[in-house]
DNA sequence: TCTTAAACGAGACGGTACGTCATGTCTTAAA
DNA sequence: TTTAAGACATGACGTACCGTCTCGTTTAAGA
């Protein structure tokens, strides 16, 4: 008498550890970076599984990519929703920065290349990753504006673009994301502004 | 005395119009969009070259797309180099916004997803491409200084990346690079600065 | 309880249909000679079948050619086991220069060919083709013994070479394989032996 | 005056060493066997010469293979003209027999191999490597007949290819040309004939 | 001595076929 | 009805040779 229980129709039911194993495979060969390929072929390879499963269940490459990255990498660290607005801007990016170094970036890159030609991916990504971290930028932000530590009147998601597009740009484009001193200039950049004082009256 | 003549080596000299139509065959291919697959195969089919030539001039298909976004898109247009800096950076940001919401901008995501498993590519771009552009900003940038319309002591890079960026970002990400009003929104923000005038002294 | 059933894995099993008509397509395309060429790519063409499944059962081509010519060409004649043994080979291999004399001819020949480079094939056109031939010849040279019309305590392989050979050599090297006459002429030959007469005591 | 000298046009003369170097290039590339491919490309790198130097002067492969074949390797054996005529049979084909189990057999399976699609290759095979080994053969077999060791009346021809036809087909399609005893058995079986003495009256 | 014409190397070029790989669809048997 | 296994058509991959071509250089005979 499972009242609650899932929808459930006839048939085999879907095995849950397929469905992991294939993730599990998926974001282990995109974690391996540029010499092991992603390609459907191998994840079925490397899980055991199907194609025909594999497809069953995810309509595109970039799908399944982008939700084997979300599901397993991404246990969100959590940021400090108090204190100074300044600060935490810094500690999140800082902390993105420092993700983009290492195997993440290439990750993260790789799913932004194959959302290029694959729409599901594009959504699946925007929804999944970008979203939820420029909700959390935008609590912040909000909080400084509140608290006085931020001008008042800002457009939120151009300060946004302002702080994280740099990171995506050199992320994407050039060799690195940066370090820790390249984000403090960046976001004393944006803090200031770049206005001479002079014509500011 | 052809003392300005080529190197020349021995051999049937390369073909140039050969090299031109495949030049031109990748740009119409990458320029056609996502119908159009833009392969090695295709390419030598529309410009009537063999596989073989193709390979013995660029290594990869992201060189040879650079390479041919770069020969025929690229015309690249003057700004102006005199006048306000503010008003010039406002010009030419808006006018790769311009550039970025038509072919053009799925050409550049095009390419830049391509470079991330291809370094050629990726340098070609960033030296073909990235370099001049960000080098005219930069010169904007430092006139800007100079003439006291900007802040002095700004590192130039760090100002490219926060302006540059945002547009990159939205070319990549999101699905538009934005409109005229939201460049003046970034470019607003990013010269006026975010930090509240009250914690400013 | 299908004792006798095929050894059956799991998994699509094989397309009989497709089996076929490769085959079919390989016979026609040798069959039609120096014209059109023997490719993989051109049997592939004509079959309908993808390359790969064509790989998936054949190791080479001549593997290929060598089953094709079997399966199809080889409704293998039978030819009179009683009578006069000496009768029933000069049947048998003025039967076998008329098929050489035709298209058949330039087939084995090709395929001999191709066995020069490919064991398979080699292996394949002696198993399939040229040891049937023999056990068949080999059968009436043992009757002949038995009978008394055949000099006992002859290497029945030698005698086989002696009469074999010679249409092998007319059809690899020379233009044909020779006329009846000169099957006739090859037969008395090998029948009544060379030696004189004068010096047999 | 040079009345005898060859046709010679203007021009620089066609160049000896080149020519040479070409057919040893050939050679030693035929003679190495499967593992080294038999190419025209193959031929030039390994020779130093252009590829249009060796079209110039060879219309196919199998024609500079041939020619290779014959040039190089081909300082023809002097078979005993004098003594009994049987013997210097059994001696010449024991003689091929041994040059077809080493290298020699691979090369001229390959050439006639060669010879199935080119009909020039063929020619020459037989102008410059069959005519006159069989003229050899030919010369004991008349030399026998009018010494009274062998039958009277004999067909020259059918002759040959009942003693020569069994080693090339043992050649081309068994694995082997058979050892000296193997040679043994054939002649005597030729010699003697395969008819029963009881049916000879 | 100078011209001329062919030989020669180098290597670009349009092709064809190669054998492999990944895609996405399908068919089967077992769970 | 899901799953694993695997056949299948499709089509791109990058490579090897093919035979032709266009160069610049070399070599000798004849003007």
């Amino acid at each position: 008498m499972p009242t609650l229980a899932e929808e459930r129709g006839p048939g085999r039911p879907r095995c849950q550890d397929t469905r992991q194993s294939i993730l599990r495979a998926a974001y282990e060969l995109f974690d391996e970076g540029e010499d092991q390929p992603f390609t459907i072929e191998a994840v079925a390879r490397r899980s055991g599984a199907a194609k025909t499963t594999i497809y069953r269940w995810w309509p595109t490459k970039g799908a399944l990519a982008t939700e084997a990255f979300l599901t397993i990498a991404e246990k969100r660290s959590a940021f400090p929703e108090t204190g100074s607005a300044i600060a935490g801007l810094r500690i999140q990016l800082k902390a993105l920065a420092r993700l983009f170094r290492g195997r993440t970036g290439r990750l993260v890159a790789g799913i932004i290349a194959e959302a290029q030609s694959d729409p599901e991916a594009r959504k699946a990504f925007i929804e999944g990753y970008l979203k939820p971290r420029r909700a959390t930028a935008a609590r912040i932000i909000q909080r400084g504006m509140a608290g006085g530590e931020l001008r008042p009147g800002l457009d939120v998601e151009t300060v946004c673009d302002a702080l994280y597009g740099p990171l995506y740009l050199r992320l994407m484009v050039r060799d690195n994301p940066g370090d820790d001193a390249a984000v403090d200039r960046l976001v004393d950049t944006v803090l200031e502004g770049i206005k001479a004082p002079a014509s500011r009256r």
